[in-house]
DNA sequence: ATTAAGTCGTGATTAACTTCACATATTCAC
DNA sequence: GTGAATATGTGAAGTTAATCACGACTTAAT
């Protein structure tokens, strides 16, 4: 592919950049500096920098950048113009929940579609998403390259050797099952206990300074 | 505190371990190795070796980890006896479903209570937690000092400072603001929309390669 | 008792990312 | 114009974490 000298933290950063862009935007502000995305975005101002600067010169010494133009860019680099369709897998507690919000807000990304096994779900819609029987996965999943897995863990390993099978590319994981993909296949983990407890063990552990900030805070 | 050398990567592995220990007990397992701790959680032997380093030498050489040690030493390490109180903030699509779940499952955690500004929600329960309103959040907070936001993106300044002045010092934030805090509050961001865009960009940028690896597939 | 297989713990290395610090360029006020 | 203020882009240094690779020890089988 075209950058793929990017690092992988740089790109977790760019939704988050362009996120904080379009509002400046619709504040109808034409010009900021990486100390000012820095304050709002609670990322150093040389990460910033950096970051940008894997893209080439986006930025003018002394002046800042251009918010039109940065968020140009990144619309692009972002391929905010290409929708992808999303699977939803589960429509539980955290399912329903996730189709409800859809990800509405400026995004390239849509659930298009969701299964269920449970025959009371099966039919209805939420959020304007079609739930179908988890039996008729493969013949509903069309080209969806991109699934996201909220049913239980012990369903885990059964539904996403199916979803590789039928093709699925990458996965959003909210089950604390640690599952098996190929190679070819990303996966990423969102496991909100874990996330829970970890914080909870830093508290306990890392305390922070109320002055000095050693510690960086957020991370 | 005790061993503040332990890696903040490790750490944020620990609970991942202790889980699946807990699994493996279960099973009625005595005895594990890292190679088959690393097919299991996904994480490199070696990583996992020297995770369980910084705490001594945990193991036996040939042999392998005694399960029962393991987690005995786990669970005094993770405080699992101790119980932490939290509280959730913004009983809407997400508050439910956490408070539904309620990490129910071998934690040291408990969402004790919920607040909400509708009127309609204020007065109930939710999975055993009451919901209070969000104007006596003071004096109902006590001495809990984690708190989870499931708020409005534009709540999250005005309530995070009152959190703050209450003596809250951990905050899973799971709205789209970047909260400013002061040094000695630890905030963990989890941005479910942009994992969702970084996903979908590292399959467009990234794709990775059917056999060989050189990339790691999850992170 | 000897040997082969298994596994840990860790020094050394490599890799990834962050932050410092400053030369350089631009803007703005007067 | 001129000078002070501002802010980028980046080489260099620093930090953190992952991985390699192997000596040392354990087990179990013959
Ligand atoms: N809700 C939370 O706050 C929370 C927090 C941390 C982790 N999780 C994890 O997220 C996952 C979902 O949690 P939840 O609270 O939404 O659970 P849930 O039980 O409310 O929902 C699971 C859904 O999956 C459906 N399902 C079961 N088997 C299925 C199958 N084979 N195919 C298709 N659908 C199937 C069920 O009918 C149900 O609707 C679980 O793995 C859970 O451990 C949830
Ligand atoms: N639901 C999702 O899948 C999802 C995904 C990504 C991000 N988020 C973020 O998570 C947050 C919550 O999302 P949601 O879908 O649950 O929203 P929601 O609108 O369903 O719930 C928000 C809740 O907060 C309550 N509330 C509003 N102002 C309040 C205040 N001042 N004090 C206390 N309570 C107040 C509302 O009454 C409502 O119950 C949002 O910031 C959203 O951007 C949600």
């Amino acid at each position: 592919m075209d950058q793929n000298k990017i690092p992988q933290a740089t790109a977790k950063r760019l939704p988050l950049y362009y996120r904080f862009l379009n509002n400046l935007q619709m504040q109808g502000k034409t010009r900021v500096s990486s100390k000012e995305l820095s304050e709002a975005v609670k990322v150093d101002s040389a990460t910033i920098r950096r970051d940008f600067s894997y893209f080439g010169a986006l930025g003018k010494k002394g002046y800042g950048y251009n918010v039109e133009y940065l968020l140009g860019f990144f619309r692009k680099t972002l391929d905010q113009d290409e929708l992808t369709e999303v699977a939803l897998i589960g429509v539980g507690n955290l399912g329903t929940a996730f189709l409800n919000y859809n990800f509405t807000k400026n995004n390239n990304t849509k659930i298009m579609l969701a299964f269920d096994a449970d025959p009371e779900k099966v039919g209805k819609e939420i959020g304007g998403v079609p739930i179908y029987h988890i039996d008729d996965m493969e013949e509903r999943l069309g080209n969806v390259k991109v699934a996201i897995l909220t049913i239980p863990a012990q369903e885990a390993d059964r539904i996403t050797e199916r979803l590789v099978v039928k093709g699925i590319k990458g996965i959003l994981n909210f089950t604390p099952a640690r599952i098996t993909v190929p190679d070819d296949v990303r996966v990423h983990h969102i496991d909100l206990a874990i996330e829970l407890q970890a914080l909870v063990y830093f508290l306990k552990h890392y305390p922070l300074e109320k002055m000095g900030n050693e510690e960086e805070n957020t991370y």
